[in-house]
DNA sequence: AAATGAGCCAACCGCCTACTA
DNA sequence: TTAGTAGGCGGTTGGCTCATT
């Protein structure tokens, strides 16, 4: 048996005696630097898990579950935090898509992403757009939004600065945020087409402004699926990925693992592997760029086509 | 300069499942 | 087999920061 603190340290099952003794006067609100330190410093000689003991070992006043949200979701070492890039969010539009609101799931798939972050983003960001466009974040419409005028325009700007950094690297031209037109906004023409010519088949969007489809699934030339075919303006089209890819490669919560097992194939093809945009990247990690997915036009814009669906 | 509102995010809550004695 | 507990997950909230009035 250990003391810490006063406390019983037992490397068996607490007691219910001491649980009931420990849950009077638990603190609960943001975390100071001190308890910082001392979970940190029990995780590193100690290792994780166990986190009612954990907190009462470590003397941390605190309930186990909030020791472990705090571990996992601040203080482990591979945690990134802030500046969601573009790649990272097109994979979060992409399995939202697919999985709704299975977060952790999510998070799975971006290496040092904490459910809490994606969760976070998708309520502050995604569903900003959607009150934005006057629609639910649920609706079929934002849906067809998201997945036929947004992912692409994220597709389009991922390639737009992987051209821009490849011509850096090269030193033939230095790069600049603003030197294309696919990074400054996607063109009207476009939008237009996406969401009325023949090309943008889906069975939702016809000329005419009608939909005829509650369902994604049945969609024939764009899916939602990893292995989607974006079938339009030069948009890749990856035939590659098996439609059971993710669920045959879900891993644990580990940096290391999730590099592997993310679809960063899916992106390494087009030179934009994760390891890249982590380190070298300076176009794809500068700050927050979701909020300049939508300007006031696209917002009119898309506005006036929700209306005629 | 102060008041107000909006956005963001860390942390909590409650439910569910898996595990263990 | 069952009751108790820990851990995991998604939903929600409270407080901080910053912009606007």
């Amino acid at each position: 048996m250990v003391v810490v603190d006063g406390k019983n340290c037992s490397s068996v099952d607490d007691s219910k005696e001491l649980r009931e003794e420990d849950n009077t006067d638990l603190r609960r609100g943001p975390w100071t630097a001190e308890e910082d330190l001392k979970l940190m410093n029990y995780i590193v000689n100690n290792g994780e898990g166990r986190w009612n003991s954990l907190a009462r070992c470590a003397g941390i006043n605190r309930t186990g579950k909030s020791c472990r949200l705090r571990w996992l979701n601040y203080l482990r070492p591979d945690v990134r935090r802030g500046n969601i890039n573009l790649e990272e969010q097109l994979m979060i539009l992409e399995l939202h898509s697919r999985w709704g609101n299975r977060w952790s799931k999510i998070a799975q798939h971006l290496p040092g992403r904490t459910d809490n972050e994606i969760k976070n983003y998708w309520r502050t960001r995604v569903q900003k757009h959607a009150k934005q466009l006057k629609c639910d974040v649920n609706s079929k419409q934002f849906k067809d939004t998201m997945r036929y005028l947004w992912m692409p325009r994220l597709i389009e700007r991922i390639q737009a600065s992987s051209a821009a950094t490849t011509t850096t690297t090269n030193g033939a031209v230095a790069s600049s945020r603003t030197a294309t037109a696919d990074q400054v906004s996607l063109p009207y023409e476009r939008a237009h087409m996406m969401m009325t010519s023949s090309s943008y088949t889906p069975e939702n969007s016809s000329t005419t402004g009608t939909s005829s489809s509650d369902s994604f699934g049945t969609s024939t030339q764009v899916s939602s699926d990893l292995g989607v075919e974006y079938n339009y303006n030069n948009i890749p089209v990856n035939h590659n990925l098996n439609p059971d890819y993710y669920q045959a490669n879900q891993v644990g919560n580990n940096c290391e693992d999730l590099t592997v097992s993310t679809p960063s194939g899916y992106y390494c093809n087009k030179g934009l592997d994760f390891q890249e945009q982590n380190n070298v990247n300076p176009w794809l990690n500068s700050g927050d760029t979701s909020d300049i997915l939508w300007n006031v036009e696209d917002i009119w814009f898309l506005q006036q086509q929700l209306n005629t669906m």
